[in-house]
DNA sequence: TATTGTTATACTCTATAACTATA
DNA sequence: TATAGTTATAGAGTATAACAATA
């Protein structure tokens, strides 16, 4: 089988390899693309952004205190958690504590609203999750999700 | 068990369940914003970005032909698909030529250094696959290779 | 009048640079 | 002098709206 799949190539073309949409990194750009559009389009009833909940999940799990941790967490820059918290701050999502050891510091906490919020919003994901994996076999989720997770961790990921 | 995952949970506490990160959606995100910047960092030096491979491999395999049918296609604004041309078209990847049954249609066609520009998108996307899928064991990828495509059909995936 | 493509403009997201306050 | 945070500004990417040519 040298020349599978489908019609017939021009004779004396450059031997059929292109399928750049047959690629791992393209279908993940993709389906990243489109997780990342529904999960936007489920919070914005909360009036939140992914990015809010995603430094929220960091601040609630304990992975990040101050704003400089959880801009290197993020992997974005200190002046957009700024904007971010200013953000969650003004929903009484965060509350913002001057470390009094060192006072530059600002710690950021989650408040029991705050927690609430990144609840729904896990329950938004997890809303999401379940229309894109409606196509999947429920017998290949598990193994899907086990790999994904381990691609992740050996991405640079900025959770 | 009933409470497993690591320490304690503060007692009176909602029963823990947010573990956003750990969704099928939040990871599809992460990674496909992984993915999407290692691509368009080895597109650079052909003076390409993402948008542009895409644009050539739907032109390429002929699933769309005049501007319009690409931007459906891509599932971008058409003006978009302009500016995406014109870039393609000063690289000499691409050509317009007008349909003579309906002189208002732009048909685009890959000249020969576009498909060559094309295959060397795929080659980028094919080693970025390598370190991608680096960390996930060689007996998994077929199986989540299959899976991915599986969720991209499900999805309303702009291609 | 409707449609294809184009241009001009605006919006969103994020980064860079300059500045303030603490250390 | 160096660091945490902030503010002001700029850039990339994409959309919306107005327009031109053709149907």
């Amino acid at each position: 089988m040298t020349d599978a799949e489908g019609a017939a190539a021009p004779p004396g073309s450059q031997r059929r390899s292109e399928p750049l949409s047959g690629t791992l990194t393209f279908q993940l750009m993709t389906l990243g693309a489109v997780a990342a559009d529904r999960f936007a389009a489920a919070l914005a009833p909360l009036d939140l952004k992914p990015r809010h909940a995603a430094l929220m999940a960091v601040v609630g799990r304990g992975l990040a205190a101050s704003q400089l941790e959880v801009a290197a967490h993020l992997g974005v820059v200190p002046s957009l958690v700024v904007a971010l918290a200013d953000h969650l701050v003004r929903l009484g999502a965060v509350e913002r504590i001057r470390d009094p050891r060192d006072r530059r510091r600002q710690v950021l906490l989650l408040t029991q609203h705050g927690h609430r919020l990144l609840e729904r919003c896990a329950a938004a994901a997890r809303s999401v999750d379940e229309e894109l994996a409606a196509r999947l076999p429920a017998s290949e989720r598990a193994a899907f999700t086990r790999s994904l997770g381990a691609l992740a961790n050996g991405a640079g990921f900025p959770t």
